[in-house]
DNA sequence: CGATCCTTTGATATGTTTCAAGCTTAGTGG
DNA sequence: CCACTAAGCTTGAAACATATCAAAGGATCG
């Protein structure tokens, strides 16, 4: 747990390392890299679809999300984001933008340009492999969230919600207990996970009262992680952490 | 239109071409990878679900889709792949599978290893960015399909993947005007769109009646390609199909 | 030419949406 | 500190899209 030059970027360096092998180089250079900070308000957006994107974002603190919009107007969340991530490393080596990301909280963010990260990744082996493991690993999140829209019923694909958010959560090191933040509203669960807001109500309603969960301000508790992943279909497999995480 | 040594791998080349700029060298090396040749019958499994990947498949002819199954047993299509597409550089690099692989059509392929990947990737930086490039392009078209599955009704969803097939097949060279393959059985339609083959039956008998399609055996042909679009809610820009296609 | 897999059709059941209204909470300005 | 407001949550009743079940009709292929 040394104190690296620039500390700013440990969270990104922390999730690299959780699933890809880096050496001191590696990470030293990772810490060294230029950003810009900016801090931005809830409902943001962070990059909007169609945007010629230059530089990449990483999430330092706050709650995020990526979303699209169909042409009658209503919006699908891709995938939630926190603490960490690379928020557009998926849109940024592409060019053109095909979806948006917003604030969810409000966030802190450093902002690197494209060229610092392609020169980095150029120099170290090992941090090309990280920043294309971690594109790969947001893919398989988004196949998750295929089969948990396409084919599981509001129960479960509320539950699959909730597991995911809380080992993530519990990786990044930002949670106490079976308690973490859920910083969204029921209509937003709703645009997650393919529901109405109505029913995502009832169907969290019902969570409650089978004791799986208790809900607080703005957070959530899990009261019964065992049922809630049975509840929710929910094998981790698909988040691939599986490196443990290094100083 | 020049014949390289390996003209096998062709298809592949062409399609990294189309979204990533390559010169000669980075098509030759590509072109000159090592392969081992295969062919597989309709259902086999390519690649399963927790399997340890070693090499990575490049589907030669053929249609090939990913999946996944819930507890319950229900299966969801992910993707579906045709000529030319690296069906697995997504799981290959992660270790150990997320989901499945599977052929829908006879399909002929060619096994590259891991590492011939790897080195040719780390000897050619324009190679790398190609083949990350593609794993990017899939992870968009993933987000395309969770909204799809999670937004739009029934006849949307079948329209949009119809859109979808057409127009990677006209991209791929492999459709003569609007008419092209579409192999599969309505339950797999099902299975891709998140309705049953029941509803899916019903949703094609409409859009024919309606004039926007004609239905042959394992094939469509598009008649009205605007209102198919419109009815599918398509907008062919999550594809990524930038550049050129060269030579 | 039978057997199996796929498509089609009908009737009924169900999960989820829609609409509409009342309620609670948190934030804001007087 | 108390309205006041806006946003979010909760509830009920009715409508709808899609699922389920079951059976018959067509292909396709050894």
């Amino acid at each position: 747990m040394h104190t690296p030059t620039s500390p700013v970027l440990a969270p990104m360096v922390h999730k690299l390392a959780s699933r890809s092998p880096l050496g001191p180089a590696d990470t030293a250079a990772l810490l060294a890299l230029p950003y810009r900070l900016a801090t931005r308000d809830p409902g943001t957006y962070l990059v909007r679809e169609g945007d010629r994107a230059d530089s990449c974002i990483v999430l330092l603190s706050g709650f995020a999300y990526r979303s699209k919009m169909t042409g009658d107007g209503d919006r699908q969340i891709l995938s939630i984001h926190l603490q960490g991530d690379l928020v557009d490393l998926q849109n940024s080596l592409l060019e053109v933008a095909d979806h948006n990301v917003q604030a969810l909280t409000r966030v802190e963010l450093a902002y690197i340009s494209q060229e610092a990260i392609l020169d980095v990744a150029a120099a170290y082996p090992a941090v090309t492999q990280a920043f294309w493991r971690d594109t790969l690993v947001d893919a398989s999140v988004f196949r998750e969230w295929i089969l948990n829209v396409g084919q599981r019923d509001a129960r479960q694909r509320i539950s699959h919600l909730l597991c995911e958010l809380a080992l993530r959560q519990e990786a990044a090191g930002i949670c106490e207990g079976p308690r973490f933040e859920w910083p969204m509203t029921q209509e937003q669960v709703g645009d997650a996970t393919g529901l109405t807001n109505v029913h995502v109500n009832r169907t969290l309603q019902r969570l409650r009262e089978d004791g799986l969960i208790s809900l607080g301000s703005k957070s959530v508790t899990i009261t019964n992680w065992q049922d809630l992943q049975d509840a929710g279909d929910f094998n981790s497999a698909y988040l691939h952490q599986c490196f443990a995480l290094p100083a």
